[in-house]
DNA sequence: TTTGTGTTTAACATTATTGTTAAACTTTAT
DNA sequence: ATAAAGTTTAACAATAATGTTAAACACAAA
């Protein structure tokens, strides 16, 4: 691995558990095993080697969900898509969501430019989901849904326990292994209740 | 309304924004429309600042779900209470559920000691929630939900659309009010689909 | 062997932020 | 009217964090 890629990872860990704001060069710099004028001979600045982080970031969140959401399948299989796409995305980088959703309030702008510059028309999406959801409710199968709480329900159900891990690590005192393992083991269970909820 | 009230409603507001790191004394002065002297002489430090906007903003979040999991009603109607509730509380505090989140993960012991001092046994509560699942299971009305589970549902489709209130404003281009207005009017729809989900 | 890139060290400049203080002024209560 | 508490101003101290630099060193490639 080039010292630049180890760079990047460890300023990936701490920049995910910190928060850009509370991240600091030094940590990120004892945590590669570097120094912190190395750090800069790579990356110019904080705000530039962050910049770079987000992106990859954000690119492993959304990667994917836009093509679900698009793919010519049934209502009930965009379900299970979602769910398994997600649950094994996010296993895989649990502080993910939270790392994102908590960036984005520090600078709302930089999302916006991401979603164009990876081709994420979200609007264009929202308006065919709501096309479909309308056909499956005129076909009886489903009940009446609009996309934004489609959307909304499969990403809580999928992402809220992530998001509030350590919340509920430190109040019911498990660890944090035991419940990443739970949390990704339920594809199945999430998706049959969705599914439940949604069915006519 | 003190000046003491004014500064934590000020402090509450830029807190909750920002987080603590991000935070700063100067805005927290401005937007309170006093200067930072005065800060400091009615909270010495902004560590004592945030201690008490956190703990006031740690009760509203737990306060009456507690109630609700130990009530003595079906499962269902606890579905119900804590939708209701959560919706409620959280209308009135869109930031509320993702500054908590957030600040948690900066400082774990602090929620372990807030728990304590308010009395929450969050074990014993998901103890007796884990066997009220079962005999409703056994009696036939419900699937097979682990307390966790049945938690992290509820809590996932009622507080995710807040927690990424930023994101999907954003992304959809909507705006917050309209946002939350739609958001907070889902009770019923929420409190259906999980019902749905759970039947047998 | 020389050259260039990567790396460390250590000192330093700069900036940002928090925290402190003294002095003056204002308001409120006694 | 006086005292006490509240508030502002302005300057400053202390700290912490980022960013910069020069000098030396290590090592691989030419």
């Amino acid at each position: 691995m080039t010292t630049e890629e180890l760079i990047l990872q460890a300023a990936t860990r701490v920049c995910q558990e910190k928060g850009f704001a509370a991240a600091r060069m030094d940590e990120i710099a004892k945590e590669a095993g570097i120094n912190r004028a190395l750090l800069h001979y790579y990356f110019r600045s904080k705000e530039k080697m962050f910049d770079i982080i987000f992106a990859v970031k954000f690119k492993a969140f959304f990667s994917g969900v836009a093509g679900i959401f698009q793919a010519e399948i049934s209502i009930f299989d965009k379900v299970t898509a979602l769910v398994d796409l997600e649950l094994s995305v996010i296993s895989q980088n649990p502080e993910l969501p939270l790392f994102i959703i908590g960036e984005l309030n520090r600078n709302p702008e930089r999302l916006i430019k991401m979603m164009q510059k990876n081709n994420v028309n979200m609007a264009a999406i929202l308006v065919q989901l709501e096309k479909q959801l309308h056909e499956e409710y005129l076909a009886g199968t489903i009940k009446k849904f609009t996309a934004y709480a489609f959307v909304l329900n499969i990403m809580g159900l999928c992402l809220y326990p992530f998001i509030a891990k350590n919340l509920i690590i430190h109040i019911v005192g498990v660890d944090k292994e035991k419940f990443l393992e739970f949390v990704s083991g339920r594809k199945q269970e999430i998706t049959d209740f969705i599914i439940a909820g949604m069915k006519a």
